[in-house]
DNA sequence: TGTAGAGGAAGTGTATACAATTTCACTAAC
DNA sequence: GTTAGTGAAATTGTATACACTTCCTCTACA
């Protein structure tokens, strides 16, 4: 079951760090951390209950991974990705997934279709109930999956990430309408690799990717949401 | 000018712990830094200058880019991947470098194939010379290049980190003749670009990072070099 | 000779302390 | 009313301290 930011954790036995890292990178791909927003160390470490070491450690990792950004002295922001950035990481996407697809297309065995399909209902359930973070993660899930069916973790790991990246601007903009779509979408690739086209199923996929980036260009740079205290918002959360 | 680890550093006023990534990175990278080797952070420290903090910080950042591996309690080794997950590696590149060269072709301008055409014959002089480090570095840097010229940062960041772990393996692996069969592979790849035969370009980058990476699984497991004392390794470096 | 265990040395994990920098509010001058 | 400046508070950057774990050596016993 795969979590954005959660690959490297997959160990189970997972360091105090590697929790802040995962909580964060959840809480800021869900936007219960909002763009623009900024990260203060004290605070951080007395809401996980630890000292600003490890929160410090976990900071550095998600500028690594280009969530979080981090100006010298001045302190660490949830990064706002501009449409430039946005368009660059989709394009990598699409070059990624389209052969990714392919490739899948060509090994596909019935259990790996089984798997997506419910996945893809899966998804559907979450568009339906209007769970909008839940249906990003699991619409991005989606290529995460087939990348695992494939058996190339190096891939999941990779395409983790770049969602990851994409979900921060995803979720600004994206509206229940294009969930759906993509959902379909989805849908429709899934049932091309069930028939063994190939061909039709990487089409698709680019076809898909292009549409999500398209949804997003179109209703660009609506107003920022007012922020709550960022602490707050993580509060759903265990804590360490 | 790409260096492996130094992406993140061309605001070239770069961190203190920045500074310990690049060069450990560049360390490993070159293999100075012999895979298995432990890196205790006492001594990392004393080297750069530094108290341990800012060094575990930038192992963790290591970590993320999979050049070292962190034992809980144990401590830090510098990575030695599994011919399992070179092989992902490398297919995860050429699903991306495919559709690069693909839409590099679509696009290259004059000025383009000029800067690549000047890669190459620096790649030569440094194989001709006999410099594996260098030679490893700069064929690995063509393929950034490549997507620096595209003007996608994303593509080239990734790309960057991609070879960073490919290196490991590779400047373990492979020999000159090698090096000077990818050198030609790559002018040969330049040469279709520059007639703009697309397609041509596609089919020999595929076959180029296919051939790399059958080269190294035919030599493998070679026995380990014996590991000097790994911090006489970094004296090279002005330590901070 | 080989093995198990104890003790200490070495090393990692985390917290805290303190210097340096930035931020912000308040004041004064224009 | 606006702008420049000053000082305190807040925050970051780095080092150090200390508890806890692992590793290694040396001894004792079979």
């Amino acid at each position: 079951m795969p979590a954005y930011g959660g690959y490297r954790a997959q160990a189970m036995e997972v360091s105090t760090t590697q929790h802040i890292v995962q909580a964060l990178t959840k809480a800021i791909v869900a936007h219960r951390l909002a763009p623009g927003v900024k990260l203060v160390e004290q605070k951080l470490a007395d809401h996980f209950g630890v000292s600003r070491t490890l929160v410090r450690q976990a900071l550095y990792q998600l500028e690594n991974q280009r969530l979080i950004v981090l100006e010298p002295a001045r302190g660490a922001f949830v990064a706002s990705p501009s449409i430039e950035e946005a368009s660059q990481v989709f394009e990598v996407r699409r070059m990624l997934e389209a052969q990714m697809t392919r490739h899948f297309a060509s090994q596909a065995t019935p259990a790996q279709i089984t798997s997506l399909r419910e996945h893809v209902a899966q998804e559907k359930a979450a568009v339906d109930s209007g769970d909008a973070p839940g249906r990003i993660e699991l619409l991005g899930d989606f290529h995460v999956r087939m990348a695992e069916l494939m058996g190339n973790q190096v891939l999941a790991e990779l395409l983790s990430d770049l969602i990851s990246r994409c979900a921060l601007i995803t979720l600004m903009y994206q509206s229940t309408d294009a969930a759906q779509e993509s959902n379909d979408e989805h849908g429709a690739i899934v049932d091309a690799l069930a028939k063994g086209d190939a061909e039709k199923s990487v089409v698709l996929m680019d076809a898909h990717l292009s549409q999500v980036f398209r949804n997003l260009q179109l209703e660009k740079h609506q107003p920022r949401r007012d922020l709550r205290e960022p602490y707050e918002a993580l509060s759903s959360f265990a804590g360490l």
